[in-house]
DNA sequence: ATTCAATGTAATATATATCTTGCATATGCA
DNA sequence: TGCATATGCAAGATATATATTACATTGAAT
């Protein structure tokens, strides 16, 4: 589940807790989906990419790599 | 967690048996996801999308009623 | 060299997505 | 009418996403 979370979030200049708390996860739920080890619930996804003005695709689809 | 699936699956002519076999799940996963009252996992949203030959936006980002 | 914030990682616990089975209903067709 | 297919729905079981807690590591700044 490789996806653009990590990269997107640093050019936000917000840290994991930072976007944990915004979206109501904990720290540890994003460092892991941005490691590409979790698989996370769609809502998840939605808030996160409301989160960091993405949408789905930018983040979740067909990343390259 | 309103979604484009439903819509989108009956333009193929598909049954929710179908694509459930196609993407590993049960009818009852995917009709259960038709209603909007699961919150599927990513992979799940990403096989189906595929499936349907659409994109994880197409089917669940900002769904207009 | 030391401090501190950010991140990695791991064990156990909890919540919930998904499965399994079974039955009900609706609809089209012979 | 009767049968087959598609879908809805519900209870209990299982798998897994996520929480919690705790400790380790890294890097920047002092």
């Amino acid at each position: 589940m490789r996806n653009n979370v990590k990269i997107t979030r640093m050019k936000t200049s917000m840290t994991q807790e930072q976007l944990a708390r915004k979206v109501g996860v904990t720290r540890q739920t994003i460092g892991l989906i941005e490691k590409g080890e979790y698989n996370p619930s769609l809502q998840l996804c939605v808030a996160i990419a409301k989160e960091l003005n993405k949408t789905l695709d930018d983040l979740f689809w067909e990343v390259e790599n």
